[in-house]
DNA sequence: ATGTGC
């Protein structure tokens, strides 16, 4: 091998001010020693995941890591800049003229260009038929994912960000599609990553980019579809995904760098959003700072598992003082657990962990965005759910599960009400 | 994270 942990490049960017859990340290450090590592980086944001942390980058040769990328293989955010003025709407105005835009998307909504790239995406990713692709465009999915709608709270940089313009914040994934290609290859391979120049990772790589650009064609019909519902249009601002694996050099070898939760410094632009009642911030990269192994923090980074969530938050607080900020801003989201588990609590404080980052000399801000409204869920299992106009109903009753994302026409039989594609 | 799992 020639190489050791011991050559290993460990480097964690943190300040007093940022929440480091031990476990987290140590699943970085366990993942830097795997075969042909040759640095690990972690981003403020680091928390303990599924084996290995997130909020963190590495850097290996000769081998590649599925696992490591995890199943949201092209997970990341999109921002863009909408036609709305903030002072001609509101929280709960915004959240009425949305309804729901959650499950299938209606069959007008993909172009046909869309369909031959999800043709070509299917060919590629191998596991899925380009029609059950279609049934998961569009849609948000859980955990962490959301999709914002922010106000331009402070510039620092002048001519970035209009301050004048609403703006929507995408963070979702490739949904179904990532975490069945990294199931196959766990299924197939193990944990032990894969040789570089083998048949199996060749494979994995395909399949990898297919899902890259599935959830890059995700989050935009994820966008259209909102902007649609508010009748605007949109103007893209950055994209970025922080879940992946890519060829790259660093200290004049070629090898992988395996993004799990880092954000790209080498793209551009930046956003790293906070939890839902906490600020999202637009930040410039400083070029050639490579000792971060080019990667940002991706967001706030969780603070609390979700497991202890519930448990925490449900003595001191009702579900309608969480489907609030501090901001005033509003939540939309059918799924009471993901109420509790993406609670502003249980996360990181985005301002110290962006200021880290700053610190560190890794980026400059350019803007700091506030949530006005955050989309988590629709509520599609609800049978009076798509009464009269604009009535939505209220959380709690139906109970949002694995036919969320299929209350589409005949799939399941439970053909919804009215006919129209969800809610 | 997840057509989530028996």
């Amino acid at each position: 091998m020639g190489h050791s942990l011991l050559d290993t490049r460990v480097r964690v960017f943190a300040n007093d001010r940022v929440w480091m859990e031990d476990a987290a340290l140590q699943q970085l450090h366990t993942t830097a020693g795997l075969a042909g590592m040759r640095a690990a980086v972690g981003l403020p944001d680091l928390h303990p995941g599924r084996g290995y942390p997130v909020g963190a980058a590495f850097f290996s040769v000769g081998r590649l890591y599925p696992a490591l990328v995890g199943g949201d293989i092209g997970c990341g955010m999109a921002l863009y800049e909408t036609e709305l003025r903030p002072h001609k709407t509101s929280a709960s105005r915004l959240a009425q003229a949305l309804g729901c835009i959650d499950g299938r998307l209606p069959d007008h909504a993909v172009s046909p260009e869309a369909r031959a790239a999800l043709h070509d995406i299917a060919q590629r990713a191998e596991l899925f038929t380009a029609d059950e692709l279609v049934a998961s465009l569009g849609t948000i999915g859980g955990g962490n994912h959301f999709a914002e709608l922010q106000v331009v709270d402070q510039v620092h940089e002048p001519g970035v960000v209009d301050a004048k313009r609403v703006h929507l914040l995408v963070h979702s994934g490739s949904r179904g599609l990532g975490s069945a290609i990294l199931r196959a290859h766990i299924d197939g391979y193990n944990h032990g990553g894969l040789a570089a120049g083998d048949e199996a990772a060749r494979q994995y790589l395909a399949q990898h980019d297919a899902a890259l650009a599935f959830a890059e064609l995700n989050r935009a019909h994820i966008a259209q579809r909102m902007a649609q519902a508010l009748r605007t249009d949109l103007r893209p601002v950055l994209a970025l995904s922080h879940n992946h694996v890519l060829p790259h050099v660093w200290g004049g070898e070629a090898g992988f760098l395996h993004r799990k939760g880092a954000t790209p410094a080498d793209q551009g632009l930046v956003v790293i959003p906070g939890s839902r009642g906490d600020h999202s911030h637009v930040l410039r990269p400083v070029a050639g700072r490579h000792e971060a192994l080019d990667s940002l923090a991706h967001g706030a980074g969780r603070k609390w598992a979700r497991a202890d969530c519930r448990g925490r938050l449900k003595p001191r607080f009702s579900l309608t003082e969480l489907l609030q900020t501090r901001f005033g801003s509003a939540v939309v989201c059918a799924d009471k657990a993901l109420v509790y588990e993406e609670a502003p609590q249980a996360y990181k404080d985005v301002d110290a962990v962006v200021a880290t980052l700053i610190e560190a000399g890794l980026v400059v801000p350019v803007a700091r965005l506030r949530p006005l409204l955050t989309y988590k869920k629709g509520a599609l299992d609800q049978p009076d759910a798509e009464d009269e106009a604009g009535r939505r109903p209220r959380d709690g009753r139906g109970r949002p599960g694995k036919a969320s994302n299929h209350a589409s026409g005949q799939v399941s039989g439970k053909t919804p009400r009215g006919g129209l594609p969800c809610c």
